[in-house]
DNA sequence: TTGATAGGGCAGCCTTGTTGACTTTCCAAG
DNA sequence: CTTGGAAAGTCAACAAGGCTGCCCTATCAA
Protein backbone atom coordinates (compact mmCIF):
# COMPACT_ATOMS: atom_id res chain seq x y z
CA UNK A 1 0.00 0.00 0.00
CA UNK A 2 2.91 2.16 0.70
CA UNK A 3 4.32 3.67 -2.55
CA UNK A 4 7.98 3.00 -3.13
CA UNK A 5 10.83 4.47 -0.75
CA UNK A 6 13.17 6.21 -1.93
CA UNK A 7 15.38 8.08 0.78
CA UNK A 8 18.91 8.83 -0.22
CA UNK A 9 20.71 7.68 3.06
CA UNK A 10 18.10 6.97 5.16
CA UNK A 11 18.01 3.11 6.42
CA UNK A 12 15.99 3.15 9.77
CA UNK A 13 18.39 5.90 11.22
CA UNK A 14 17.06 9.12 10.12
CA UNK A 15 13.09 8.73 10.94
CA UNK A 16 12.54 11.32 13.19
CA UNK A 17 10.75 13.52 10.73
CA UNK A 18 8.00 11.26 10.90
CA UNK A 19 7.77 11.70 14.75
CA UNK A 20 4.24 12.39 15.69
CA UNK A 21 5.56 15.47 17.13
CA UNK A 22 6.79 16.70 13.80
CA UNK A 23 3.41 15.54 12.33
CA UNK A 24 1.47 17.69 14.61
CA UNK A 25 3.78 20.57 13.88
CA UNK A 26 3.29 20.12 10.40
CA UNK A 27 -0.64 19.71 10.98
CA UNK A 28 -0.48 23.20 12.51
CA UNK A 29 1.68 24.95 9.96
CA UNK A 30 -1.10 24.01 6.79
CA UNK A 31 -4.02 25.76 9.23
CA UNK A 32 -1.87 28.64 9.79
CA UNK A 33 -0.66 29.01 6.04
CA UNK A 34 -4.28 27.62 4.80
CA UNK A 35 -5.76 30.84 6.64
CA UNK A 36 -2.79 32.91 5.51
CA UNK A 37 -3.54 31.62 1.48
CA UNK A 38 -7.00 32.67 1.70
CA UNK A 39 -6.30 35.70 3.69
CA UNK A 40 -5.91 38.57 0.93
CA UNK A 41 -7.94 37.51 -1.74
CA UNK A 42 -10.95 37.50 1.21
CA UNK A 43 -10.73 41.32 1.83
CA UNK A 44 -10.89 41.76 -2.14
CA UNK A 45 -14.29 39.19 -2.17
CA UNK A 46 -15.64 40.75 0.80
CA UNK A 47 -15.29 44.20 0.07
CA UNK A 48 -17.86 42.98 -3.42
CA UNK A 49 -19.86 40.77 -1.67
CA UNK A 50 -18.70 37.60 -3.17
CA UNK A 51 -17.13 34.40 -0.93
CA UNK A 52 -14.52 31.91 -1.61
CA UNK A 53 -16.69 29.79 -3.39
CA UNK A 54 -16.76 32.99 -6.22
CA UNK A 55 -13.23 32.81 -6.27
CA UNK A 56 -13.02 29.16 -6.37
CA UNK A 57 -15.12 29.10 -9.39
CA UNK A 58 -13.85 31.49 -11.30
CA UNK A 59 -10.57 30.37 -10.76
CA UNK A 60 -11.01 27.37 -12.55
CA UNK A 61 -13.02 28.53 -15.78
CA UNK A 62 -9.95 31.26 -16.08
CA UNK A 63 -7.96 28.20 -15.88
CA UNK A 64 -9.77 26.47 -18.13
CA UNK A 65 -11.89 28.64 -20.31
CA UNK A 66 -14.75 26.40 -21.82
CA UNK A 67 -14.91 23.80 -19.13
CA UNK A 68 -18.97 22.63 -18.76
CA UNK A 69 -21.11 22.68 -15.29
CA UNK A 70 -20.36 18.90 -14.41
CA UNK A 71 -16.39 18.87 -15.17
CA UNK A 72 -16.07 22.58 -13.02
CA UNK A 73 -18.46 20.11 -10.54
CA UNK A 74 -16.01 17.15 -9.93
CA UNK A 75 -12.74 19.63 -9.54
CA UNK A 76 -14.53 21.84 -6.84
CA UNK A 77 -15.96 18.62 -5.21
CA UNK A 78 -19.35 20.00 -4.45
CA UNK A 79 -22.93 19.63 -4.89
CA UNK A 80 -25.12 20.79 -8.06
CA UNK A 81 -27.05 23.24 -5.84
CA UNK A 82 -24.40 24.76 -4.36
CA UNK A 83 -22.17 25.27 -7.50
CA UNK A 84 -24.71 26.62 -9.12
CA UNK A 85 -26.39 29.14 -6.36
CA UNK A 86 -22.50 30.84 -7.18
CA UNK A 87 -22.50 30.42 -10.88
CA UNK A 88 -25.97 32.38 -10.89
CA UNK A 89 -24.66 34.87 -9.22
CA UNK A 90 -21.65 35.38 -11.65
CA UNK A 91 -23.55 35.08 -14.72
CA UNK A 92 -25.97 37.94 -13.17
CA UNK A 93 -23.69 40.16 -12.38
CA UNK A 94 -21.94 39.71 -15.96
CA UNK A 95 -18.51 38.09 -14.54
CA UNK A 96 -19.08 34.56 -16.19
CA UNK A 97 -20.97 33.76 -19.30
CA UNK A 98 -22.46 30.23 -19.59
CA UNK A 99 -23.04 29.35 -23.67
CA UNK A 100 -24.70 26.28 -24.75
CA UNK A 101 -21.99 23.41 -25.65
CA UNK A 102 -21.02 22.67 -28.77
CA UNK A 103 -20.34 19.03 -28.51
CA UNK A 104 -23.63 18.37 -26.69
CA UNK A 105 -26.26 21.22 -26.61
CA UNK A 106 -27.58 20.40 -22.87
CA UNK A 107 -23.58 21.30 -21.48
CA UNK A 108 -22.75 24.36 -20.58
CA UNK A 109 -19.30 26.14 -21.22
CA UNK A 110 -18.52 28.77 -19.16
CA UNK A 111 -16.20 31.68 -19.71
CA UNK A 112 -15.01 34.49 -17.92
CA UNK A 113 -16.09 37.82 -19.80
CA UNK A 114 -13.83 40.49 -19.96
CA UNK A 115 -15.55 41.96 -16.40
CA UNK A 116 -14.68 38.63 -14.89
CA UNK A 117 -10.73 38.41 -16.24
CA UNK A 118 -10.45 41.46 -14.15
CA UNK A 119 -11.04 40.36 -11.26
CA UNK A 120 -9.67 36.77 -11.48
CA UNK A 121 -6.16 38.95 -12.24
CA UNK A 122 -7.10 41.19 -9.23
CA UNK A 123 -7.80 37.77 -6.73
CA UNK A 124 -4.98 35.80 -8.61
CA UNK A 125 -2.35 38.76 -8.40
CA UNK A 126 -3.06 39.17 -4.60
CA UNK A 127 -2.84 35.21 -3.97
CA UNK A 128 0.39 34.65 -6.07
CA UNK A 129 2.20 37.58 -4.54
CA UNK A 130 2.01 36.03 -1.14
CA UNK A 131 2.66 32.52 -2.99
CA UNK A 132 6.16 34.17 -5.00
CA UNK A 133 7.61 35.97 -1.61
CA UNK A 134 7.29 32.75 0.59
CA UNK A 135 8.45 30.50 -2.43
CA UNK A 136 11.27 33.35 -2.75
CA UNK A 137 12.33 33.32 0.75
CA UNK A 138 11.66 29.27 1.35
CA UNK A 139 14.47 29.19 -2.37
CA UNK A 140 13.67 26.36 -5.43
CA UNK A 141 14.34 23.59 -3.34
CA UNK A 142 11.99 24.19 -0.60
CA UNK A 143 9.46 24.91 -3.31
CA UNK A 144 10.30 21.50 -4.77
CA UNK A 145 9.84 20.03 -1.42
CA UNK A 146 6.22 21.90 -0.83
CA UNK A 147 4.90 20.61 -3.96
CA UNK A 148 5.68 17.14 -3.22
CA UNK A 149 4.43 16.87 -0.23
CA UNK A 150 1.07 18.79 -1.28
CA UNK A 151 0.91 16.26 -4.05
CA UNK A 152 1.65 12.87 -1.92
CA UNK A 153 -1.29 14.72 0.85
CA UNK A 154 -3.67 14.22 -1.69
CA UNK A 155 -6.54 11.62 -2.68
CA UNK A 156 -4.94 9.42 -5.67
CA UNK A 157 -7.80 10.60 -7.30
CA UNK A 158 -7.46 14.34 -6.71
CA UNK A 159 -3.94 14.33 -7.65
CA UNK A 160 -4.63 12.62 -10.97
CA UNK A 161 -7.29 15.48 -11.62
CA UNK A 162 -4.28 18.06 -10.34
CA UNK A 163 -1.84 16.36 -12.75
CA UNK A 164 -3.53 16.03 -15.58
CA UNK A 165 -4.72 19.99 -15.52
CA UNK A 166 -1.02 20.86 -15.55
CA UNK A 167 -0.45 21.52 -19.24
CA UNK A 168 -3.86 22.67 -20.36
CA UNK A 169 -4.06 26.54 -20.52
CA UNK A 170 -1.88 27.09 -23.96
CA UNK A 171 -4.73 26.10 -26.50
CA UNK A 172 -8.08 24.58 -24.97
CA UNK A 173 -8.04 21.43 -26.51
CA UNK A 174 -11.09 18.99 -26.95
CA UNK A 175 -11.43 16.41 -23.92
CA UNK A 176 -9.37 13.28 -25.36
CA UNK A 177 -11.83 10.95 -24.34
CA UNK A 178 -14.42 12.89 -27.11
CA UNK A 179 -16.60 10.74 -29.27
CA UNK A 180 -15.17 10.91 -33.25
CA UNK A 181 -17.48 14.16 -33.41
CA UNK A 182 -20.60 12.54 -35.04
CA UNK A 183 -22.20 14.87 -37.79
CA UNK A 184 -24.84 16.12 -35.80
CA UNK A 185 -27.59 16.34 -38.20
CA UNK A 186 -29.61 18.19 -35.52
CA UNK A 187 -33.63 19.53 -36.25
CA UNK A 188 -33.77 22.79 -34.94
CA UNK B 1 10.71 44.14 3.28
CA UNK B 2 11.69 41.04 1.61
CA UNK B 3 13.97 39.07 4.02
CA UNK B 4 17.24 38.16 3.30
CA UNK B 5 17.32 36.04 0.39
CA UNK B 6 20.09 32.78 0.84
CA UNK B 7 19.59 30.76 -2.84
CA UNK B 8 22.46 28.63 -3.15
CA UNK B 9 23.46 29.15 -6.96
CA UNK B 10 21.04 31.97 -8.28
CA UNK B 11 22.30 34.75 -9.57
CA UNK B 12 19.35 35.45 -11.53
CA UNK B 13 19.58 32.45 -13.94
CA UNK B 14 17.29 30.05 -12.46
CA UNK B 15 13.88 32.26 -11.12
CA UNK B 16 11.88 29.93 -13.64
CA UNK B 17 10.15 28.62 -10.26
CA UNK B 18 8.99 31.87 -9.72
CA UNK B 19 6.62 32.40 -12.55
CA UNK B 20 3.35 32.56 -12.56
CA UNK B 21 2.63 29.26 -13.87
CA UNK B 22 4.58 27.99 -11.71
CA UNK B 23 2.43 29.86 -8.74
CA UNK B 24 -0.58 28.78 -10.17
CA UNK B 25 0.47 25.07 -9.39
CA UNK B 26 1.04 26.16 -5.66
CA UNK B 27 -1.87 27.62 -5.27
CA UNK B 28 -3.89 24.61 -6.76
CA UNK B 29 -1.92 22.24 -5.06
CA UNK B 30 -2.69 24.09 -1.29
CA UNK B 31 -6.41 23.77 -2.70
CA UNK B 32 -6.31 19.78 -3.02
CA UNK B 33 -4.17 18.88 -0.43
CA UNK B 34 -5.83 21.14 2.32
CA UNK B 35 -9.47 19.20 1.04
CA UNK B 36 -7.65 16.04 1.58
CA UNK B 37 -6.00 16.97 4.55
CA UNK B 38 -9.34 17.71 6.13
CA UNK B 39 -11.54 15.02 4.80
CA UNK B 40 -10.49 12.47 7.33
CA UNK B 41 -10.95 14.12 10.88
CA UNK B 42 -14.61 15.08 8.65
CA UNK B 43 -15.45 11.92 8.50
CA UNK B 44 -15.21 11.02 11.74
CA UNK B 45 -16.85 14.20 13.09
CA UNK B 46 -19.50 13.75 10.51
CA UNK B 47 -20.46 10.74 12.15
CA UNK B 48 -20.27 12.27 16.06
CA UNK B 49 -22.26 15.35 15.10
CA UNK B 50 -19.22 17.69 15.26
CA UNK B 51 -17.52 20.27 12.95
CA UNK B 52 -14.16 21.22 12.01
CA UNK B 53 -14.54 23.94 14.77
CA UNK B 54 -14.79 20.93 16.91
CA UNK B 55 -11.75 19.46 15.73
CA UNK B 56 -9.64 22.63 16.17
CA UNK B 57 -10.80 23.35 19.33
CA UNK B 58 -9.95 20.34 21.07
CA UNK B 59 -6.68 19.89 18.95
CA UNK B 60 -5.77 23.64 20.32
CA UNK B 61 -6.76 22.69 23.67
CA UNK B 62 -5.22 18.95 23.70
CA UNK B 63 -2.02 20.85 22.41
CA UNK B 64 -1.72 23.12 25.20
CA UNK B 65 -3.75 22.40 28.34
CA UNK B 66 -5.29 24.99 30.83
CA UNK B 67 -5.41 27.51 27.90
CA UNK B 68 -7.52 30.32 28.50
CA UNK B 69 -10.54 31.23 26.62
CA UNK B 70 -8.72 34.13 25.09
CA UNK B 71 -5.85 32.44 24.31
CA UNK B 72 -7.94 30.13 22.16
CA UNK B 73 -9.37 32.87 20.42
CA UNK B 74 -6.21 34.21 19.19
CA UNK B 75 -5.00 30.97 18.30
CA UNK B 76 -8.40 29.88 16.54
CA UNK B 77 -8.68 34.06 14.69
CA UNK B 78 -12.32 33.57 15.35
CA UNK B 79 -14.77 35.48 17.64
CA UNK B 80 -15.39 34.64 20.93
CA UNK B 81 -19.55 34.27 20.23
CA UNK B 82 -18.41 31.83 17.49
CA UNK B 83 -16.05 29.56 19.66
CA UNK B 84 -18.52 29.66 22.64
CA UNK B 85 -21.30 27.93 20.75
CA UNK B 86 -18.38 25.13 19.57
CA UNK B 87 -16.91 25.10 23.80
CA UNK B 88 -20.34 25.20 25.05
CA UNK B 89 -21.14 21.47 22.92
CA UNK B 90 -18.15 20.24 24.08
CA UNK B 91 -18.68 21.02 27.65
CA UNK B 92 -21.97 19.61 27.72
CA UNK B 93 -21.30 16.65 25.58
CA UNK B 94 -18.31 16.58 28.52
CA UNK B 95 -15.20 16.31 26.29
CA UNK B 96 -13.54 19.87 27.84
CA UNK B 97 -13.81 21.07 31.27
CA UNK B 98 -13.68 24.52 31.83
CA UNK B 99 -12.14 25.41 35.51
CA UNK B 100 -11.56 28.67 37.00
CA UNK B 101 -8.56 30.48 36.21
CA UNK B 102 -6.03 29.76 39.25
CA UNK B 103 -4.34 33.55 37.86
CA UNK B 104 -7.56 35.37 37.66
CA UNK B 105 -10.36 33.58 38.44
CA UNK B 106 -12.34 35.56 35.55
CA UNK B 107 -10.72 33.42 33.46
CA UNK B 108 -11.37 29.93 32.08
CA UNK B 109 -8.96 27.37 31.40
CA UNK B 110 -9.60 24.63 29.33
CA UNK B 111 -8.85 20.85 29.67
CA UNK B 112 -10.08 17.71 27.79
CA UNK B 113 -11.55 15.15 30.15
CA UNK B 114 -10.62 11.47 29.51
CA UNK B 115 -13.51 11.63 26.41
CA UNK B 116 -12.19 14.50 24.78
CA UNK B 117 -8.86 13.10 24.85
CA UNK B 118 -10.27 9.77 23.33
CA UNK B 119 -11.70 11.45 20.77
CA UNK B 120 -8.81 14.13 20.20
CA UNK B 121 -6.46 11.17 19.45
CA UNK B 122 -8.66 9.50 17.02
CA UNK B 123 -9.13 12.81 15.05
CA UNK B 124 -5.33 13.24 15.29
CA UNK B 125 -4.57 10.34 14.35
CA UNK B 126 -6.64 9.85 11.04
CA UNK B 127 -4.77 13.05 10.42
CA UNK B 128 -1.50 11.69 11.35
CA UNK B 129 -1.65 9.22 9.00
CA UNK B 130 -2.13 10.94 6.20
CA UNK B 131 0.40 13.06 6.82
CA UNK B 132 2.59 10.55 7.89
CA UNK B 133 2.57 8.77 4.71
CA UNK B 134 2.64 12.43 2.64
CA UNK B 135 6.40 12.68 4.73
CA UNK B 136 7.47 9.40 4.27
CA UNK B 137 6.54 9.27 0.76
CA UNK B 138 8.17 12.77 -0.50
CA UNK B 139 11.36 12.50 2.09
CA UNK B 140 12.71 14.37 4.75
CA UNK B 141 14.31 16.80 2.68
CA UNK B 142 11.30 17.74 0.76
CA UNK B 143 9.51 17.89 4.54
CA UNK B 144 11.96 20.68 5.21
CA UNK B 145 10.54 22.68 2.06
CA UNK B 146 7.39 22.20 3.01
CA UNK B 147 7.53 23.41 6.38
CA UNK B 148 9.28 26.22 5.09
CA UNK B 149 7.28 27.30 2.01
CA UNK B 150 4.14 27.37 4.83
CA UNK B 151 6.16 29.06 7.59
CA UNK B 152 6.63 31.80 5.09
CA UNK B 153 3.16 32.10 3.61
CA UNK B 154 2.21 32.51 7.30
CA UNK B 155 1.68 36.18 8.11
CA UNK B 156 4.10 37.48 10.99
CA UNK B 157 2.01 37.14 14.26
CA UNK B 158 0.78 33.90 13.02
CA UNK B 159 4.18 32.91 12.63
CA UNK B 160 5.15 34.35 15.97
CA UNK B 161 2.35 32.30 17.31
CA UNK B 162 3.66 29.23 15.80
CA UNK B 163 7.05 29.04 16.42
CA UNK B 164 6.46 30.21 20.22
CA UNK B 165 3.76 26.99 20.59
CA UNK B 166 6.76 24.64 19.40
CA UNK B 167 8.19 23.56 22.42
CA UNK B 168 5.36 23.57 25.12
CA UNK B 169 4.05 20.26 25.46
CA UNK B 170 6.32 18.95 28.02
CA UNK B 171 5.97 20.40 31.57
CA UNK B 172 2.59 23.06 30.69
CA UNK B 173 4.50 25.97 31.97
CA UNK B 174 3.02 29.44 33.34
CA UNK B 175 2.87 32.10 30.84
CA UNK B 176 6.46 33.81 30.71
CA UNK B 177 4.50 36.96 31.05
CA UNK B 178 2.90 35.94 34.10
CA UNK B 179 2.28 38.90 37.59
CA UNK B 180 4.83 37.51 40.52
CA UNK B 181 2.18 35.41 41.75
CA UNK B 182 0.11 37.92 44.20
CA UNK B 183 -0.68 35.89 47.88
CA UNK B 184 -4.55 36.22 46.72
CA UNK B 185 -5.80 36.61 50.02
CA UNK B 186 -9.23 36.07 48.86
CA UNK B 187 -11.89 35.82 51.02
CA UNK B 188 -14.91 33.18 50.12
C1' DT C 1 -40.22 6.82 -28.99
C1' DT C 2 -37.93 6.30 -24.90
C1' DG C 3 -34.45 6.19 -21.22
C1' DA C 4 -30.49 8.55 -19.53
C1' DT C 5 -27.86 12.70 -18.89
C1' DA C 6 -26.82 17.84 -18.17
C1' DG C 7 -28.43 21.53 -16.17
C1' DG C 8 -31.28 24.32 -13.33
C1' DG C 9 -34.87 25.66 -9.72
C1' DC C 10 -37.03 25.41 -5.25
C1' DA C 11 -37.44 24.26 -0.36
C1' DG C 12 -35.36 23.44 3.72
C1' DC C 13 -31.64 22.17 6.76
C1' DC C 14 -26.95 22.71 9.14
C1' DT C 15 -22.47 24.66 10.53
C1' DT C 16 -19.76 28.29 11.31
C1' DG C 17 -18.64 32.63 10.67
C1' DT C 18 -20.14 37.70 11.58
C1' DT C 19 -22.12 42.30 14.60
C1' DG C 20 -24.12 44.49 18.28
C1' DA C 21 -25.83 45.02 22.82
C1' DC C 22 -25.96 43.50 27.36
C1' DT C 23 -24.78 41.08 31.94
C1' DT C 24 -21.92 38.99 35.37
C1' DT C 25 -17.72 38.23 37.58
C1' DC C 26 -13.89 39.80 39.68
C1' DC C 27 -9.14 41.91 39.68
C1' DA C 28 -6.58 45.96 40.77
C1' DA C 29 -5.96 50.63 41.64
C1' DG C 30 -7.33 54.69 43.84
C1' DC D 1 -14.23 50.11 50.03
C1' DT D 2 -15.48 51.68 45.89
C1' DT D 3 -15.08 51.57 41.20
C1' DG D 4 -13.29 51.13 36.40
C1' DG D 5 -12.35 47.94 33.19
C1' DA D 6 -11.06 43.31 31.58
C1' DA D 7 -12.65 38.57 30.89
C1' DA D 8 -16.23 35.75 30.05
C1' DG D 9 -20.53 34.67 28.58
C1' DT D 10 -25.50 35.41 26.68
C1' DC D 11 -29.05 36.59 23.27
C1' DA D 12 -30.59 37.93 18.79
C1' DA D 13 -30.08 38.32 14.08
C1' DC D 14 -27.88 37.57 9.85
C1' DA D 15 -25.01 35.52 5.87
C1' DA D 16 -22.19 32.24 3.26
C1' DG D 17 -21.90 28.05 1.62
C1' DG D 18 -22.22 23.39 2.43
C1' DC D 19 -25.98 19.55 2.24
C1' DT D 20 -30.49 16.57 0.78
C1' DG D 21 -34.60 15.77 -1.76
C1' DC D 22 -37.63 16.55 -5.44
C1' DC D 23 -38.98 18.11 -9.79
C1' DC D 24 -38.57 20.08 -14.44
C1' DT D 25 -36.67 20.87 -19.21
C1' DA D 26 -33.68 20.11 -22.99
C1' DT D 27 -31.14 17.04 -25.39
C1' DC D 28 -28.76 13.01 -26.83
C1' DA D 29 -28.43 8.16 -28.06
C1' DA D 30 -30.31 3.92 -28.84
Amino acid sequence: MQQKIRMPGMIGEDLLFLTDDQLRRGIEAMFFAYRAFTADPDLILAELDYGRAHHRAVHFINRDPGLTVTSLLAVLGVTKQSLNRVLRTLIEDELVESRVGRRDRRERQLYLTEKGAILERRLSEAQRARMRAAYRNAGPQAVAGFRQVLEAMMDPETRAQYQALKDLPEDRKEPANEQPRRTYSDRR
